[in-house]
DNA sequence: AGCTCGCGTAAAAATGTCGTAAAAAATTCG
DNA sequence: CGAATTTTTTACGACATTTTTACGCGAGCT
């Protein structure tokens, strides 16, 4: 069960603070990555898409506030601010760059986790205002718990087959462009890789679709991208 | 205009603090309702419907966990708790209960405020699904789901043709000429190849009109260009 | 009449996209 | 560390779209 484990970006430079984290949070069940610097974090980001970032102001490059604008411009991940900084005009301006959340070092470990709970929970349900369970014909889609079921058995999908899913989900019933999808599911920096698309978009048409050659759901636009359909007229 | 201001539920017994934040939120442009207690609260989220809930848990009838979960049940309205209480234990439960975010008294109007924003900034984007669709007599026409229905059943368009329709569209009613069609459909290079458009303006009526030979949304302005004609009269 | 010009139509050739399979590389897990 | 899973790379036939090319029609003009 791979895709039930969220991906952590940690992106703070002093080594003791990252090896604190990094065995509070895998030892409850997430994969993490390290960026020690402002601009190998906003990498990161790009090309490993993860589910959230932790992030400490006080980088060696790039300060964090800048880092944290500089997300913003292209993704709505949620961002928890790390900082020893705990003045009141400090949290402010991280918080309307865009941060989710700002926690003042020393933090518990029990907070931080709860903290994390709290951002991935908006991600989940943000998504889904009306249900954080998407049903088409025999296909559900728990959103929360992340499980996919076709005629009430439980199908594995791995971690970039169910993003590409929940993204079309996301938009159901309209066509995206290969960019958009490209930059969703792999991130921005893939925007020209298309290639990838088909080859997803073929495995979730095998384990989703009762005849993969003749898709219901899964239905391509020529030249234009892919969308979900969802009105059977 | 009062509408577009956000409603602020606070729910807080101690008047003191009540009379702080009512000065603070009303100052900063937010409407607010109060309620001293538990019960009362619930009823008011319930009649008010609130943009924002801000939550005492000490509460001299209910706990203001109790009061997150009862509200949990029903509805995903940002809950911002506002406590004394300092122990990581009663930040963990308060989040994992379904709080937003956490602020230990005393905190800074300055931080709260912000973290209002954050809040809001959450549910803004949820909402942020806009309809723009395009209906002439039998022809509907999506621009948000790139979709394209004729008397209720679907179209397919290629690329191009698509491009056309939708640049017609935009100038609805008015005369294009041969060149801003070609400019805006085909890209400036192609300003002079113009007889692309009488083989595309081809296709459309044929997929669009009931007779395609006597057009009547796609008029040829003979010598000028071409018109999507949306008055009959 | 004969000619030209803009328009509509039709069918080819050229180009690019899509679906598929399968091997190589990377990652995760025990 | 080695096995298993997942992602990336590579290749190719089938297909859809765009572009090219060709022809017919009618209006206006000489």
């Amino acid at each position: 069960m791979a895709e039930d484990k969220r991906l952590i970006l940690l992106i703070e430079d002093e080594p003791q603070m990252r090896r604190f984290l990094r065995i509070t949070l895998q030892g409850h069940g997430y994969r993490l990555i390290e960026a020690v610097a402002g601009e190998e974090g906003l990498t990161q980001a790009a090309t490993r898409n993860p589910d959230i970032v932790l992030l400490d102001l006080g980088l060696p490059d790039i300060d964090g506030l800048e880092v944290t604008k500089r997300l913003r411009e292209w993704t709505q991940i949620p961002i928890i601010v790390l900082s020893a900084r705990e003045q009141e005009e400090d949290k402010i301006r991280a918080l309307d760059a865009g941060a989710d959340d700002y926690l003042t070092k020393p933090f518990g470990a029990g907070e931080l986790l709860a903290r994390i709970r709290v951002a991935l929970r908006h991600t989940a349900t943000q998504h889904g205002e009306e249900e954080a369970v998407f049903v088409l014909d025999n296909l559900t889609v728990d959103l929360v718990k992340r499980q996919v079921m076709l005629d009430n058995r439980e199908i594995h999908l791995t971690p970039i087959e169910y993003r590409l899913l929940t993204t079309l989900i996301r938009h159901a019933g309209k066509v995206m462009t290969h960019s958009q999808l490209m930059k969703e599911v792999w991130g921005p920096v893939y925007v020209n890789q298309s290639h990838y698309l088909r080859i997803y978009m073929a495995q979730l048409r095998h384990k989703l679709e009762a005849d993969p050659a003749r898709p219901r759901f899964f239905i391509n636009e020529p030249g234009v991208g892919y969308r979900l359909k969802v009105d059977f007229d």
